[in-house]
DNA sequence: AATATTGCCGCAATTTCCTGCAACGCATTC
DNA sequence: GAATGCGTTGCAGGAAATTGCGGCAATATT
């Protein structure tokens, strides 16, 4: 039995060295003689190492957390019709508790041979798990983009919201309503995206001279409805007037747990949200909250990823894209007995 | 019996060291070493340890229409948990208008060998289009299931919403209500779960004595908010005290349409969705909704995908599942000045 | 038309890294 | 607690892959 190289480099005529060429991409090598060594593996039954493979007519995998926060979708459906545009089909694989891992579908797509990955706020954006796995993909040489989770030192491009400023705005907001005990409720700190908006929140108060009122009014939960009623629920126990979400889907569960409280949103109990989901205009309240620039985002990430794809990699630096208060209903000035500087009454 | 290590050795034709390196995926194996361990592996019948199983087989293509319509992500979500349950990965292919259309994800997925296709509310649906492709497909043996959307005489499983129930269920609601000028508005007509939704909504009318009056109450535009609203603004302008929607991001611009009439919703016109899409009982109003059960439709669909996999089609029979009427706050009894037996005013 | 130039390929030296041997660690059993 | 069986790992031999360099052919240049 011939050795590999040697085997391939009899079938396509020529020497081992040309096929060493060929499978490092090193320069020198005929499109002819490249494409003879690349048959002779077909027909030899090789597997091609990775990016040799008929990068499939395009294909970008599209990785995301779940689809119950309807700002995934969204992600999903900006990407997906910018890809689209430029000639990529996105196959999208969402992560389940109990579904496939993000390591499988990674798996899976390199297997298809991909031309890249988006991840959108997947197990990158999570502190605690361990990175390798994307140096691995780095190494592979496979174009890769983060968006909203940032993993510095690995030059992989991120497009991320602006999270810090988005829990600033927050909550200067509700500060400039005139409230005082503002509660602060969002996922579990192990993302980056919650510590940071956790950071510019409390960075926020801190500067207005309202840091001590609200140490002890921030609860962590699980992302999702019934997450954001429970964290709710122990905050206005605790006597906050306002309340800041870490997605619309809390705010939608805290406006719940308010109104089980025998309190009204926004008389009693103010509520922001977070994303400006699709549908936000149609809850009950109309939904106060800090849009995440998802159109923009979606293509600089799309944008982002083609530049790699196309050998030209930008510098990896983290694209911040800036959130914007969006003021609906649920959000409503408060008059504090103490303050004679009273905000006026909102224009509804 | 040899040992395990020294077996799966002898077997693959290495050393056992070697063995040992590729369970414990440490570095220092070929791939083709790696490969022959592996085969050998599943050749004396011994499970793989960890992420090593092979996930090529075990794909599966779920192809929707969009994800705009929140029912659609949860249509994704529910499937793809029931097929990661059966270690299948689900790949969700959306279309887009300007993406890339069914066919090409058809061949994208023919190409990676998945095992089967899931279309939900896709191409399948619309009565004006070729459906030869998925004749193609059969030939093929191509395991296919449709959500949504029937072929008769296709011999491809179909799991399915009863829409001519749909529509009886929510005419009767209004009926019931006291509403006389009942509107219908919906998608474009050449899908046919629109035809069956207006046939059921027609013939129960008719049935209640109804029938002429609202003949001229149906209005048919693209299937979103926008398209609701405008479909809706031209029927409340045309008398109609309730409107039935075809779905619920249509009735959510139907009730913004009422509301741009200076009407109130229920008080004024009432407005019955469809789906019962995640987050409608946090619109404002509460939506009145016609549930379509999507959990027990994803499971069947899955179980059918999984029959036809494993060789054992069932019966090719349209399984039509029992919509359920969900009332919420967009529905109310109207008083009708010449109708002694008005219902009495609904709870709330 | 002769020659310079460029780029491609093969030989062979060199380097890398795979592989098996055998020793070692660890648990289970007698 | 010793023996035994099983899995892991350090090490060295060696095969396989890489690369520098010279040759060769095709094209451009004068």
């Amino acid at each position: 039995m011939a050795a590999r190289l040697d085997e391939i480099a009899r079938q396509a005529g020529v020497s081992k060295a040309t096929v060493s060429r060929v499978l490092n991409e090193r320069p020198g090598v005929s499109p002819r003689a490249r494409s003879a060594v690349l048959t002779a593996m077909d027909v030899l039954g090789y597997e091609r190492p990775n990016g040799l493979r008929p990068r499939s007519s395009g294909l970008v995998g599209l990785i995301t957390a779940e689809l119950q926060n309807p700002v995934f979708p969204f992600f999903a459906q900006v990407i997906e019709t910018g890809l689209a545009r430029h000639g990529y089909t996105a196959v999208l694989c969402t992560q389940t508790p109990e579904g496939a891992g993000e390591d499988e579908y990674v798996g899976m797509l390199l297997d298809r041979g991909v031309s890249g990955i988006l991840f959108v706020s997947g197990l990158h954006a999570d502190t605690t798990i361990d990175h390798s796995r994307y140096r691995g993909l780095r190494r592979q040489r496979l174009p890769i983009v983060f968006v909203n989770g940032d993993i510095p030192g690995l030059g992989v491009p991120c497009v991320s919201c602006d999270d810090v400023t988005a829990g600033r705005i927050a909550a200067r907001h509700l500060v400039e309503l005139g409230h005082r005990r503002i509660g602060f409720l969002s996922g579990p700190l192990r993302y980056s995206t919650v510590q940071r908006r956790l950071a510019g929140f409390r960075a926020s108060l801190r500067e207005l001279g309202l840091g001590h009122d609200t140490d002890d009014l921030v609860e962590l939960s699980p992302f999702d409805v019934e997450g954001g009623q429970s964290a709710a629920s122990l905050l206005v126990q605790r006597g906050a007037t306002a309340l800041v979400c870490g997605s619309d889907l809390m705010a939608l569960g805290a406006v719940r747990a308010v109104r089980r409280h025998g309190l009204r949103v926004p008389e009693d109990v103010s509520v922001v949200g977070a994303d400006d989901s699709p549908l936000m205009s149609f809850t009950d309240p109309p939904l106060t909250t800090v849009r995440q620039p998802v159109q923009a985002m979606g293509v600089a990430a799309v944008r982002a990823l083609l530049d790699e794809i196309k050998g030209r990699p930008a510098r990896a630096a983290e694209y911040l894209f800036q959130p914007e208060l969006v003021v609906r209903a649920s959000t409503r000035a408060r008059w504090a007995s103490h303050d004679r500087n009273a905000p006026p009454e909102p224009v509804l």
